[in-house]
DNA sequence: AAAATATACTTGACTTTATCAAGTAATTAC
DNA sequence: GTAATTACTTGATAAAGTCAAGTATATTTT
C-alpha cells in the first residue's frame, strides 16, 4: 500500500472521528459549558494548583478568552485565584469545592456518554478498540509533538 | 479491564486525536476557507449534482448558514446553480471549472498535512495505523448510526 | 379548484465564540 | 534606574453559528 492510499484512509478516518467527537461534544455543550469553558475546567482540574499562563501551556487558548473564561468561572465560584507571594503578576488557581462538584459533573457526563457508544461492544471488541487507539496514539505521536 | 477503565482510555485518546485533528484543520483554515467552507465544498464535490437539501441531510449545518456559504461560493464562481425544472424550490448545484479546481487544492492541502504526520513511519507502522483505525471504525460504527 | 399544509431556500437580527491589540502592574535584565 | 519582559485584563471587533420570519413553489385536504 503507498503512501497515497494510506493517506485516503487516514482522511477517511479523520472524517468520521471528527463525528464521533462531535457526538460526544454535543452532550457536553447540553450540560450548559462551551467546549473552551469545559477543556478549561478539565485542565484547571488536572495541573491544579495552576495559572492562567499553566493553563495556555497546555490549551490552546487565546489570553484574552482564557482570562474571561476564568472570570465567569470565578464569579460562578467554582475557583478560588490568589495573588501569588513571589510574583504578584500570578494568581494562583485552584477549584473551590463547587468548582469540584462541576467538574465531577463535566466528567461523569462525558463517561456517560462515551460509555454509549461502546456499551453494547463485546470484551474482545473493546479489547480491540483500546489496543486499535493506543497503537495510533504510539505511532502519532512518536515523531510529532501534538501534545 | 472494566467499563469504567475503557472509557478512561477512550476519553484520553478523544482528547489526543482531538489534537490531532485540529493541527489538521489549521491547515485548511490556513489556505483561506473555515471548516464549515470546506466541509461543503466537499461535500459538492463528493455528492454532486445536489441541492443544498441533500447537503444538510449529509453535513450537520444550520439552514441558513449553509445557504450564506453557497451564496459566497456562488459569488466566487465555484458553483453553478441551475433551479431544478421539475422543482422550481430547488437549486441543482454543480461545482464550476474553478470550483472543481478550489476543490482539488484543497484536497491537496489536506493531503499533505495528513502526509506530513506520517511521512516518517515505517511501513509496517503505517500497517499498524491504517488497520487501527479501520478497526476503531468497524466497532463503533456497529451499534451506533454516527454517519 | 380553493384553502391549508408542507417543503426548499433566503434573509435579518442576534448570540456565541474567538481574536487582536492596547493597557496595567509587576518582574527581570541591563 | 531604565528598558525590556512577563502575567494578566479589557475594549473593540471579527468570525462562526443560530433562530425565526419571509418568499416561492409544491402537495395535500376538503
Amino acid at each position: 500500500m503507498n503512501m497515497e492510499d494510506v493517506v485516503i484512509k487516514m482522511r477517511e478516518f479523520n472524517r468520521f472521528y471528527t463525528n464521533i467527537i462531535s457526538v460526544l461534544d454535543q452532550s457536553v455543550l447540553n450540560s450548559g459549558y462551551s467546549l473552551a469553558e469545559a477543556r478549561v475546567l478539565y485542565e484547571i482540574g488536572r495541573i491544579q494548583p495552576c495559572s492562567a499562563r499553566l493553563l495556555m501551556e497546555s490549551i490552546n487558548i487565546d489570553e484574552g478568552y482564557l482570562s474571561r473564561i476564568l472570570n465567569v468561572f470565578a464569579k460562578r465560584g467554582f475557583l478560588v485565584r490568589i495573588q501569588s507571594e513571589e510574583d504578584k503578576r500570578i494568581y494562583e488557581i485552584t477549584l473551590s469545592e463547587k468548582g469540584i462538584l462541576q467538574l465531577d459533573n463535566l466528567n461523569a457526563i462525558a463517561n456517560q456518554s462515551n460509555k454509549k457508544l461502546i456499551e453494547k461492544l463485546t470484551v474482545s471488541q473493546l479489547a480491540d478498540l483500546i489496543k486499535s487507539m493506543k497503537t495510533i496514539s504510539k505511532v502519532l505521536t512518536q515523531h510529532n509533538h501534538v501534545n
